[in-house]
DNA sequence: ACCAGCTCCTGCTTGC
DNA sequence: TGCAAGCAGGAGCTGG
């Protein structure tokens, strides 16, 4: 599923259910999601208290009393659905979400939190607070798009020295940490440039374009509440709404909004993924 | 160091 | 209608 945008969306809804609450109650269905959970999750998040919540690329990091952080990613079709009965906040579970609720946290304050993942290409871990900057998934991510270390300078000098094409290098989370598929193909049609580009090869004012677009795009989607396809949703079970807005991603064979017609937009595959563009706006 | 390809898993869509 | 192949928003690993 989800990229920053959706990650961020997900944090945010999280937020009044977890921060400053009590964890009273965890239930493991299963014991692995893409890879084993922690040795005792369980009993190392019960009687916590979550101090603060923060996302790091496309990572949730749960910072605890315990003093242990834990690490929540989606994966390709994770989702977290939040119910509060004390606030008359009930969700009705699908079989389908059912049979794929593996973790399940009770809060004293009265939410319960699940995590819905069919695919299981997501992963839980704890990390002692402390130590959270060497973690394995964190250490080598590259600055957050939406943060004060991203900017033209480091965004081209990454470009110079990857000859692979713009939409791989963007790809790559040690360049930029939190764009995917969907959020890469939308800002290199704003820019302009083509995603087989070679990267080292983009003039740097195009690359400053490209800058300036990538937050664009993930500011407008979060503002929108990230896009649903198939498997995000928010945590009260709504949808975001940015998919309305796409110009180029799953648009294959359709007409290109910016130059009316001229061209229809194509799709290609790049290292696995479909690239999406329009041949007369992008070069 | 970089890069492309493969892999994990399940559900939905497409094409015969 | 039925069935198999192909596809999906991520990212670690392998071998060149």
């Amino acid at each position: 599923m989800p990229e920053l945008p959706e990650v961020e969306t997900v944090l945010n809804g999280l937020r009044p259910a977890l921060e400053h609450k009590h964890i009273e109650h965890v239930e493991l269905r299963r014991g692995d999601l893409r890879w084993p959970l922690p040795e005792n999750m369980g009993a190392r998040l019960t009687g916590s208290t979550v101090e603060n919540m923060t996302r790091r690329s496309k990572y949730i990091l749960i910072g605890l009393s315990s003093g242990e952080t834990w690490l929540i990613h989606l994966g390709m079709s994770g989702r977290i659905q939040v119910e509060d009965r004390t606030l008359g906040q009930f969700h009705h579970f699908t079989a389908m979400e059912e049979k794929h609720r593996h973790v399940i946290v009770k809060m004293r304050e009265g939410a319960c939190v699940s995590y819905i993942d069919p695919r299981r290409f997501g992963a839980m871990d704890l990390c002692a607070t402390a130590q959270i900057e060497n973690h394995v998934w964190l250490r080598n991510l590259g600055p957050e798009p939406l943060g004060n270390h991203f900017n033209l300078d480091v965004l081209f000098t990454a470009f110079q020295r990857r000859a692979a094409p713009v939409k791989n290098v963007l790809l790559d989370q040690k360049t930029v940490a939190g764009l995917g598929n969907i959020y890469v193909c939308e800002a290199l049609f704003e820019a302009r440039i083509h995603p087989n580009r070679p990267a080292k090869e983009i003039a740097k004012e195009q690359v400053e374009t490209l800058y300036h677009k990538i937050v664009d795009v993930l500011r407008q989607a979060i503002a929108a509440g990230g896009s649903t396809l198939r498997d995000h949703q928010q945590v009260d079970g709504s949808l975001g709404y940015f998919q309305h807005n796409f110009q180029v991603y799953g648009r294959e064979g359709a007409p290109c909004f910016a130059c009316d017609g001229k061209s229809e937009i194509r799709k290609i595959v790049q290292a696995g993924r479909s690239s999406f563009f329009c041949d007369h706006c992008q070069s």
